[in-house]
RNA sequence: GGGCGGAUAGCUCAGCGGUAGAGCGUCUCGUUUACACCGAGAGGGUCGGGGGUUCGAUCCCCUCUCCGCCCACCA
């Protein structure tokens, strides 16, 4: 006999094994011929562990690599991990230091590199391992680092021919620069954080004597009626240490404020610089002054200007964001070394000392920070590289505008296109150690050879002496690569062959532009096709109340916990669920909720056993004759249908829900009530199809319900097969998906059932109300009904009478003041005066009657309206008719009942 | 500032032209041997406001209000 409830703890790894060592987790198992399905897993960064948003990610990947197996199909998943350069530095990094170990400088690139190939090696694989407790079917055997030496030949291949395309290139201009990791960031990673500030107005004094005239007083309409002759000029600043590389100040060309001044100069405080007031149309005259200092070197619109205007770009600070003389002699000594922040305090006060701080306006707007160290990112000019990708989006675009591969939910194809439309270059080096040395190497002047290899590039050089770049690739520019380097290009392997483009891509939306995008460039570009042909978008997963989960608030839910505690299929089941929105509010009660789904199942599966509805591979459905069997056969038929429609358009909240409503609202709640008194009965035939088509029943289930919920039906596989005495081909990972024919449905097994059904609840809903207790059995009378209800309600009087808890089905007149309960195509009525409160009995069939009333006369009216007679579809037309008579008969009966039971009172 | 979502039962959300739904929570009843991680029943909604299109609008269009997200923005 089957354990009362099902013991995850116990049964997951040993499934798990078993799975494994089935070899059904690689494609490689699968017929020659099988169609292709392959899904490359997105990689979790090596330094990770597994958090509630790997979980849903990977649910929603391993119900699709089950599925399509099921089906049949070869599928891989594909597995790995991203060297995630500057998290798996930081994190190596600050345990070093933790464990008082020389720091990454001190201890040079090489010593450094290796110590975190170590680390690797020793705690890098245990997301890996972790996936494993989710149920994860990923083919191991094939599994990646974007650091191996495969991915590494192809990241290279990639660099060197997108160089001599012109794609990739060297230049010098201003980046996002992270004075915490010194390195450079793309502008993907730079976060915009609201925070207080304020706008310091300065006076810089004009050079030569120049004066002029600036208006001070206004009338209403704004026109200047009174002015001050003034011999400076006030721009604003949010960051005034920038001031010590101004190199101009800027007017609108159309303001005439400041009209005889460009050409002029001002005298830069503090440096004593003198620099020109120009015309751009950059400086907008309704913003502060109207007048805007220009500092190219540490500011990206300032960039622009000094461009434009032929300026210098004087760059005053080092890489640490202190303050340089450097490359700017007249920045005074006491400011070499400063910290920005100290500068702008001590420019400030030198400000308000020597009387060209004008005023200070508090106000709070956004200031770019690094995204990994949180740092203040500071605009800062250095030689990078870049890829063109203006040029590489264009085919990606198209990809997506022709169909080639579509986004599930579509609208977030507006996203990715707003995004490759207004693509910027991609600053892809990084000033680390950790990730895809840059292959590049330098002459002694400065001579560029891009080439795979050392020696390559030394045959391209001759006798010059080389130096290799010394920065690494960003991260992402081998995570683009993944579709295809994971499979081996640029050798021309098998497995491309067959699983390139990949079928599906299930990722979160916070990386369509990080990751997807960039697969999309590269894959086009270099596979000449697709990385994939449908992307599945999933939400993010928050707490209860939509926060954010985070370890500081302490909110955050723990999936190998939850997989400790309830199983790994209540979370796989709620990822499902939930997955269709775009936040996913998870609470560990909703999980509870999913695992006493699982225990009902388990339940149902013990109570076939009880009954001996063993698993009979002699027997065929088709030749069912009880309607109730007959019946669940075609509500088998809908539920698998329902199942496979939503899987395969990525809707795995409508498969769950589908399976949640089959197996508990129809399948426990129904079917099995309605079989217990077959099985309790005489009817031996009757008996005996039940139990094999209840049995049958249950086995479909179990393959449904198996790529949301895996090792609870993997287990009652093999127990359902133990009771009946049958052995099973192959686990229920590799067993076929269950594809059911037309023909198992019966209109009239689905009418004919839906009467009972509606008998019983309507029965146990008059019974309720009317409070009659439990140890009363009526009898029930059939007042009225059509030749076809009577012969069913005879049929199943058994059923009805268990179910109902009522004594024989009799087909006669009710006794006075019986309760009313009215069905289409039959009125009943249950002789329990003696529980009646006339009144509320009253007030109850007032209640009903008023109802149907309302509906009589909604559908009336609209029936007289000779414009929807006219222009509505014939069967709306014809529906409404049909509700109509029907609303009329039960009013009618309803009526009569009434009647009866004020004649009673 | 630009763009994209969303507003439906107490909560979380489905439905998206033709009779307003689910899960959870609430209330009442129940231990009838599959299951109390359960069963039976009930209550609960001017489908955000206003306009329009239509025979008919929760659903389509316009508009307003409020929430969320993304992008841009350091004078």
């Amino acid at each position: 006999m089957l354990e009362k409830t099902f013991d995850p703890k116990s049964v997951e790894p040993r499934l798990y094994d078993a799975w494994e060592t089935s070899g059904a987790f690689s494609p490689d198992a699968a017929p020659a011929d099988a169609p292709a399905y392959s899904i490359v897993i997105p990689p979790p960064n090596v330094t990770g562990s597994l958090h509630i948003g790997h979980a849903l990610n990977n649910t929603l990947q391993d119900i699709l690599a089950r599925y399509h197996r099921m089906k049949g199909e070869a599928v891989l998943w594909l597995p790995g991990t991203d060297h995630a350069g500057i998290a798996t530095q930081m994190v190596v990094e600050r345990k070093l230091a933790a464990e008082g170990n020389i720091s990454r400088r001190d201890m040079g690139r090489e010593a450094f590199v290796d110590t975190v190939w170590k680390w690797k090696a020793e705690s890098g694989g245990q997301i890996v391992r972790q996936l494993r407790r989710l149920g994860a079917s990923c083919d191991w055997s094939r599994e990646r680092f974007t650091l191996d030496e495969g991915l590494s030949a192809a990241v290279r291949k990639v660099f060197v021919q997108l160089y001599r395309e012109g794609l990739i290139y060297r230049d010098k201009r201003l980046v996002n620069w992270d004075p915490h990791f010194q390195t450079a960031i793309s502008d993907l990673e730079v976060e915009q954080k609201e925070v207080d500030g304020a706008y310091w107005h300065f006076a810089y004094p004009l050079a030569d004597g120049v004066t002029y005239e600036h208006p001070i007083a206004f009338d209403e309409d704004g026109k200047a009626t009174g002015w001050e002759t003034r011999n400076y000029i006030v721009v604003a600043t949010t960051r005034p240490e920038t001031m010590l590389g101004d190199t101009g100040v800027a007017v609108h060309p159309d303001d005439e404020r400041y009209a005889g001044l460009v050409g002029k100069a001002v005298i830069l405080p503090i440096t004593g610089r003198r620099i020109p007031i120009v015309a751009d149309e950059y400086a907008d005259p309704e913003k502060g002054s109207g007048a805007v200092k220009i500092t190219p070197a540490h500011d990206f619109n300032d960039f622009g200007v000094g461009k434009r205007a032929g300026l210098a770009a004087i760059n005053v600070m080092d890489a640490f964001g202190r303050i340089t003389a450097a490359d700017a002699p007249e920045v005074p000594a006491d400011y070499e070394g400063m910290d920005r922040f100290a500068a702008r305090k001590a420019i400030v006060a030198r400000a308000e000392e020597e009387g060209w701080l004008k005023e200070v306006e508090k106000t709070r707007h956004m200031v770019p920070h690094g995204d990994r160290s949180g740092v203040v990112i500071e605009p800062w000019l250095t030689d990078q590289w870049y890829v063109d990708a203006k040029v590489l989006a264009q085919p990606a675009l198209k990809a997506v505008e022709d169909g080639s591969t579509v986004f599930e939910p579509k609208s977030y194809e507006k996203i990715y296109f707003e995004w490759l439309r207004n693509i910027e270059p991609w600053c892809i080096s990084r000033q680390l150690w950790w990730g895809h040395r840059i292959p590049a190497w330098y002459g002694p002047n400065g001579e560029i050879f891009v080439a795979e290899t050392e020696a390559e590039a030394r045959a391209q050089a001759g006798d010059l002496p080389l130096i290799q770049d010394e920065d690494v690739l960003d991260t992402w520019f081998s995570s683009a690569l993944w579709p295809f380097s994971t499979m081996g290009w640029p050798e021309e392997t098998a497995d491309l062959k067959r699983f390139y483009p990949t079928s599906d891509l299930v990722t979160g939306f916070d990386i369509i532009f990080f990751w997807v995008a960039r697969m999309m460039m590269m894959g086009v570009h270099f596979m000449g096709e697709v990385p994939f042909r449908r992307v599945v978008i999933n939400g993010l997963v928050r707490d209860e109340k939509g926060q954010k989960m985070s370890k500081s608030k302490g909110n955050v839910i723990d999936p190998l916990e939850v997989v400790d505690e309830l199983g790994a299929d209540p979370l796989r089941f709620t990822m499902a669920i939930l997955s269709g929105t775009r936040d996913i509010k998870l609470s560990k009660q909703r999980i509870e909720g999913y695992r006493n789904f699982g225990t009902k199942l388990w339940n149902a599966a013990r109570f076939c056993q009880m009954n001996e509805c063993r698993l009979d591979p002699a027997f065929d459905p088709a030749g069912a004759k009880l309607a109730l069997n007959r019946w669940i056969r075609g509500e088998t038929v809908r539920a698998a249908r329902e199942v496979s429609a939503a899987l395969d358009a990525g809707r795995f909240d409508e498969a769950a829900n589908a399976l949640y409503r089959f197996i508990w609202n129809v399948f426990c709640d129904w079917h099995l009530e309605l079989a217990k008194p077959v099985f309790q009965g005489a009817d031996e035939a009757a008996k005996a199809e039940t139990r094999a088509m209840t049995a049958w029943v249950l086995d479909q289930t179990l393959k449904l319900l198996h790529p949301v919920m895996p090792f609870l039906t993997e287990e009652l596989w093999a127990q359902t097969a133990a009771f009946s005495g049958v052995t099973r081909e192959t686990l229920l990972i590799s067993a076929p998906w269950p594809q059911l024919p037309d023909s198992y449905l019966d209109a009239e097994a689905d009418a004919d059932m839906g009467l009972v059904i509606a008998a019983v609840s309507e029965g146990r809903s008059v019974r309720s109300e009317l409070g009659v207790p439990l140890s009363a059995k009526p009898d029930l009378y059939v007042t009225e009904t059509s030749d076809r209800a009577r012969e069913v309600l005879a049929a199943n009087a058994a059923v009805i009478s268990q179910m109902l808890r009522v004594g024989a089905v009799r087909f006669e007149a009710a006794p006075q003041g019986s309760a009313p309960i009215v069905l289409t195509g039959a009125a009943l009525a249950l002789p329990v005066a003696e529980f009646i409160d006339v009144a509320a009995e009253s007030a109850r069939l007032m209640k009903e009657l008023a109802a149907l009333q309302d509906t009589v006369e909604k559908t009336r009216k609209k029936l007289d309206n000779a414009d929807f007679i006219a222009r509505a579809k014939p069967e709306v037309v014809e529906e409404t008719r049909g509700r109509l008579a029907e609303a009329e008969a039960a009013h009618a009966k309803l009526s009569a009942a009434v009647q009866r039971l004020e004649g009673l009172a």
